[in-house]
DNA sequence: GCCGTTTTCGGCCCGACTGTTTTCAGTCG
């Protein structure tokens, strides 16, 4: 069995969680989770690395002994640390922790006093009511145990985007309809635009906090209030969704904005910087001794640490902060940038519009081109084209283009990469086409070694400029593609082919990490809605989130040409 | 366990809220 970073990740995490319950200091275990974190993110197989003949790259918090662990991961699929922990305590004690107001040390308490090793057995004692006895433990706490336990609501669940989006932005509207809000603004992994969110953390601005919560709490889509203090509440709303509230004077802001944007990691590394100027940065400011220096905004939080203003998507702790502080940051690519659409599909297989409804819309969202880019015969669930029907839409394409004003529709395909990685029509046809985008639609689980040299063959075909959505996974549906993608990219970059980000909320396919290797190894990336309907070219503001969380400038994006230059882009020798 | 314009040792971000206490530990973000 391969061994994937993910892999290696989760075994960090493990080990993490047993340090914790057993009291390690807590600098150790912060060490296993900051690399859990390096490792998943990180843009290479460790496994394919070693197996190559590399050592381990350097990687921040990564020194000597955790490198070796990853070696020992990557060769043996086994830690003998992890091991060894297993056999000191039970490790299912590690599944107690996701229960809330159970940490590390009452879960170690809970198995000391009474043999607690699972969630079953603490069920069981919580019923015969063993734990309000425990000292430091009381009803109210084997109540809310209880309540967990008995409504158990699944595995932890991320929302999209855009649906957050609906209940996040309704919650914030109705909080602005409070006269004491003066300033509000929806903060963490949703302002970092993550494709996923598991919470929303609102941020007010107000010189009277009172009535601001009362107005959180009494919101009609309120279930249950987790907790609630004089300037911070945390709810759960019907929909599922957890939001938290916090409330500052309008003075703090810009600290409490920037604290409650996040990332974790980045706000760590900025305190740090903080720490080393004799700053200490709360979410009430930033202070020299008792002095307030900076908070009021966001600018002079970073300001203050020597530091212009980061973008929120690039606060991950992936190097912004060192970059920031050597070199102007990339300027990340903006809606506006977008000239043209390169994948979508109309009536003719499995959209719901016609061309002409396309064009206007995509013409409406400020687009000068797009290109319609069908699947092919492969693809029968979704009418694929056949090589007659697709030259009889190229004759629909051209008369209609004759009538069009503002909007030039591309004669595309979105054709189906074969398993042995063959297209799924003739070249002839294909290099009829002003555009080829290619995309594997079946076969997801070859092997990396398969999987790569498909992709790889399909590149080398002349007429395929570019990959559409690489990773082939769908968000809490389908798992990613496993594949080299170092190799990957650097071989688009040698045949001259590009990768489409594909927009659509649910498929965000390439990644940050990926979107960001490609700018970094020079591989034009195409931002695409794969519209389907004319609403769709709203995928759009979604696809610009994940390439500016990858970096991406607007020159690092194919589709910020005009025209004129694409077709010349699309040239290629 | 990591790391170094104070340091190869001794630090490591910071505060709100809860429940169980009777001054605070634990959890959470």
């Amino acid at each position: 069995m391969p061994v994937h970073n993910a892999d290696i990740a989760a075994i960090f995490e493990q080990i993490a969680e047993l340090l914790e319950i057993q009291g390690a200091n807590p600098f150790r275990v912060r060490a296993y989770h900051n690399a859990a974190r390096t490792v998943s993110e990180f843009g290479r197989e460790f496994t394919a690395l070693i197996a190559a003949g590399q050592d381990v790259p350097h990687l921040p918090g990564i020194g000597k002994d955790l490198s070796g662990k990853i070696h020992e991961i990557a060769t043996t699929g086994r830690c003998a640390l992890l091991d060894r922990l297993r056999g000191e305590l039970p490790p299912a004690l590690t599944e107690l922790l996701v229960i809330p107001g159970l940490g590390p040390k009452r879960v170690r308490t809970l198995h000391e006093a009474l043999g607690v090793d699972t969630v079953a057995q603490l069920r069981a004692a919580a019923e015969a009511g063993h734990i309000r006895r425990v000292p430091g433990f009381g009803a109210k706490t084997e109540q809310r145990i209880l309540d967990h336990l008995r409504s158990r609501p699944g595995p932890e669940t991320r929302m999209l985007l855009p649906v957050a989006a609906q209940y996040a932005e309704a919650l914030a509207d109705w909080l602005r309809g409070a006269p004491q809000v003066q300033q509000l603004e929806i903060a963490g992994s949703y302002r970092r635009r993550r494709e996923t969110v598991g919470d929303i953390d609102i941020l007010v601005a107000s010189d009277a906090p009172a009535p601001v919560m009362q107005r959180f709490t009494g919101y009609d889509e309120v279930r249950q209030i987790l907790g609630q203090g004089s300037t911070r509440a945390s709810v759960v709303l019907a929909s599922s969704l957890q939001v938290d509230l916090r409330v500052v004077e309008p003075a703090a802001f810009g600290a409490a904005l920037h604290y409650f944007t996040g990332s974790r990691a980045h706000n760590i590394a900025i305190r740090k910087r903080a720490q080393a100027r004799g700053l200490k940065i709360n979410e009430y400011g930033v202070f020299r001794g008792k002095a307030r220096v900076a908070g009021e905004t966001e600018e002079s939080v970073f300001a203050a640490v020597d530091l212009p203003w980061i973008a929120p998507e690039l606060r991950e702790d992936r190097g912004e902060i060192a970059w920031a502080a050597r070199a102007p940051l990339p300027r990340l690519i903006e809606r506006a940038d977008l000239k043209g659409d390169l994948h979508c599909h109309s009536r003719a297989s499995d959209g719901n519009a016609t061309l002409e409804e396309l064009a206007a819309a995509a013409r409406a969202a400020g687009l000068t081109y797009l290109a319609i880019t069908e699947h092919s015969q492969r693809l029968t669930v979704a009418h694929g084209l056949d090589t007659a029907r697709l030259l009889q839409q190229c004759e629909a394409i051209d008369a209609l283009n004759a009538r069009l004003d503002g909007i030039v529709l591309l004669k595309g395909i979105e054709v189906d990469i074969l398993e042995d990685g063959q297209l799924d029509l003739s070249d002839e046809v294909l290099g009829q086409l002003d555009i080829v985008i290619g995309a594997v639609h079946s076969h997801f689980d070859l092997s990396p070694a398969r999987q790569l040299k498909r992709l790889m063959r399909a590149m080398d075909h002349p007429h395929l400029h570019v990959l559409a959505h690489p990773g082939c996974r769908e968000l809490g549906k389908r798992p990613p593609i496993e594949l080299d993608w170092l190799r990957l990219v650097r071989h688009a970059r040698r045949r001259g082919c590009f990768l489409e980000l594909n927009a659509q909320p649910k498929r965000l396919d390439l990644t940050d990490v990926h979107a960001r290797m490609a700018r970094e190894e020079g591989v034009l990336v195409a931002i695409s809605s794969d519209a389907h309907t004319v609403d769709d070219f709203n995928n759009l503001d979604y696809g610009i989130g994940q390439a500016r969380r990858g970096w991406l400038e607007a020159a690092d994006v194919l589709n910020t040409r005009p025209l004129d230059t694409l077709r010349e882009v699309l040239r290629r020798g």
